[in-house]
DNA sequence: TCGCGCG
DNA sequence: TCGCGCG
């Protein structure tokens, strides 16, 4: 009864997938680790989606898995993966070799593998998945690993995600990435648990019912004020709600420029320097106007989570939006906005830098949600100083479960819209 | 051994599931299935499964099991449904009582219960599924129902469907409804088998890469040249096909104006009469320029099927598009097209009727494709003159996988662009 | 796109 | 969103 098919025990067969995937150190798929544990399909299936639920392994594509935490991992943790071993997992290999000096211990390797799905985890689930009691005993790797850039942390949700910068490519393998090199980019989601990242977008609408017209300023003879397109059919409001499709939007590390997210929108921009007369009476003509505030860097971190509570009975049709990391300017966010920009009066003539605090909010007279202040971000890839960037984010919340924000750097200014 | 869980065979099983569909009368989900059948779940969903391939039964939603062909239904043919018989199969109720007058036979009824999923079938699989073995059997059946706008039939793939039409809320219960009230709109499919249904679009992209400018002319002061917003940006050329989504796009009984479907496509629109100098230039700039061709009425019927065989291996992330019984109008589809239409210049000022046969279509230089003329349909759902509607649709499809259609009907002239 | 673990 | 038929 050595490696019998049958007369496996629950607990041997757990130890044998776990050798498995150590001897293996790279993805398996579940064909070979059928062969490999000598086990029928469906019951290697019943133990490994128990295991995954306990986070001691991980599913890392359809039918295919491997080691999370709780392991003894004996993986090489710094030296770059031999190329004979194309087979290591790529984002270990990757985040860990692409950065020398980063002496990891073994609990840190296992921390590093266990959120390298992407999911977040909070501390308390990390130190479980170790076979951990409190976060006490996992804190200090992760807040140095946190350091060294290996991790991040979102003081919103105390949750723990593999840092990965901008432009190392490491992202998330399910991840497809689209580049917006057009006015209209549409994007499906195709999976329940599927995302739509965004990065560096630049005047791009997200959901139902908007309506954007965008003043390019490649043409100088263009005209300041250009008529929005079809404003009569601009009945967005009296759409009922369960014909906008549920949307879940995680933007991360993304600078957005001139973006709207959600439903019932309509953006009208201007971006050519004010030739003619001023155009004061241009902005927010009606339902929730832009809010002006002064961004922090490309750097800053926040989150805005949209459960969407509101007059709308359907709750489960609105869209989640993660924003993390990211710049805004002159966006809206939420249902049933309206923001009308003009670039060329409002941006501030002075080069200010990216320290300027200056702002000029305009309250909404019908804004009735409370206001409250984006939590502070505790976090900077190029930095730790944040003060400097000034981060003074404001969220509102507005009766049409409207969030807008607008938060503009003088930096945009500028910048091609 | 009468109602023995374990002791029925299979032909008895599959004699039972019949049973129990024509008893109820409607659709059955599979737990009420199982517990008449008193098999387990697995072997009924094995028979039901194999029933299915036959045409026996149709799964009408998830684990929810009709009739199709093939037994004897006593079903009420004419008369409308009971009201206590809420669980009739709502489509046949409501496309057969809404007719009256329609005296159907026994086997039209079947016919018409094969096809109510929504699956095209052509003559011979329809009379394997009734238990015939020639269409002979089935064809008098089948033209008696076109002839009573029952059925409808493709003659390009020679396939039957149940004629849903246009406002009579009778489609297939899946498919989700969604009024145009903007210039975009984001569709989002929800499955593998889920299809995007338009009708009636105006000016709207479907795809990656799409470039639009579209000048309303609401406003009378507008400039003719518009120009595109980000003309250096358009590079969806470049974008690897991988980055494209697989699109199944699905278009009945439609009117589309100043479409594009596809990827990498550009259009740049001018709805407002010419009042400045004639724009000859401004058509048709690069890539595969719109072909002319003077549509049918509204209800020609055509069909396009884009399996993408061309240069990018990836066969599979292509559209597919099935365009049938629709009017369109200045529409580009397919990959990496560039569109130029200056309505006020380039339509008819004659005020030509649905007859008007002339065409002028402009053969690209670079098109290497062979060149196809869509089979003319051969049924209309307001009459069955065909010739009067001289349906020229040209089919292009270029060397870049892109078909392009333009149908230009003199009718569009003094439509709102 | 066989993913399947399902009780 | 348990849909599962799977060989």
């Amino acid at each position: 009864m050595a490696e019998g098919p049958a007369d496996l025990s629950n607990t041997d067969l757990r130890q044998r997938i776990l050798q498995v995937l150590r001897d293996t150190g790279s993805p398996v798929k579940a064909p070979q680790l059928q062969k490999k544990c000598g086990v029928p399909r469906k019951r290697l299936n019943q133990v490994l989606y128990q295991m995954k639920t306990e986070q001691l392994v991980v599913r890392l594509d359809l039918a295919t898995w491997g080691l999370s935490g709780g392991t003894t991992g004996e993986l090489v943790p710094t030296e770059p993966a031999r190329s004979s071993q194309v087979e290591k997992p790529r984002q270990v290999a990757a985040a860990i070799s692409g950065r020398p000096g980063s002496q990891l211990s073994e609990q840190q390797e296992k921390i590093y593998r266990l959120l390298e799905d992407g999911r977040p985890q909070n501390a308390l689930n990390i130190a479980k998945a170790l076979g951990k009691k409190t976060t006490k005993e996992v804190n200090p790797d992760l807040y140095a690993m946190r350091n060294k850039h290996l991790l991040d942390y979102d003081s919103d949700s105390n949750a723990w995600t593999v840092y990965r910068p901008e432009g190392s490519g490491g992202r998330n393998q399910s991840t497809a990435i689209i580049y917006q090199q057009n006015a209209i980019n549409m994007i499906c989601q195709n999976g329940p648990n599927s995302h739509i990242a965004i990065g560096n977008a630049k005047a791009i609408q997200i959901g139902h019912g908007n309506v954007m017209a965008r003043q390019s300023d490649h043409d100088p003879s263009a005209p300041l004020n250009l008529p929005l397109p079809e404003p009569a059919d601009l009945s967005a409001q009296d759409l009922p709600a369960e014909s906008w499709g549920s949307q879940e939007i995680c933007m991360e590390k993304s600078v957005l420029r001139r973006v709207q997210l959600g439903h019932g929108n309509k953006m009208s921009l201007q971006a050519a320097p004010a030739t003619g007369p001023s155009c004061s009476s241009s902005g927010s003509p009606s339902g929730s106007p832009p809010v002006s505030g002064t961004a922090a860097g490309p750097e800053t971190s926040f989150k805005i989570q949209m459960p969407a509570p509101g007059p709308h009975p359907a709750g489960d049709v609105a869209q989640r939006v993660h924003i993390r990391s990211c710049f805004l300017e002159d966006a809206t966010i939420g249902n049933s906005n309206i923001m009308s920009v003009d670039l060329g009066e409002a941006s501030p003539g002075e080069g200010a830098g990216p320290g300027d605090g200056s702002r000029d909010s305009e309250e909404p007279a019908e804004d009735t949600a409370p206001r409250q202040e984006a939590t502070q971000p505790d976090e900077f890839s190029h930095g730790d100083d944040v003060s400097q960037a000034d981060p003074d984010i404001a969220v509102f919340s507005s009766h049409l479960e409207a969030v807008t924000l607008e938060s503009r750097d003088p930096q945009g200014a500028d910048e091609d819209p």
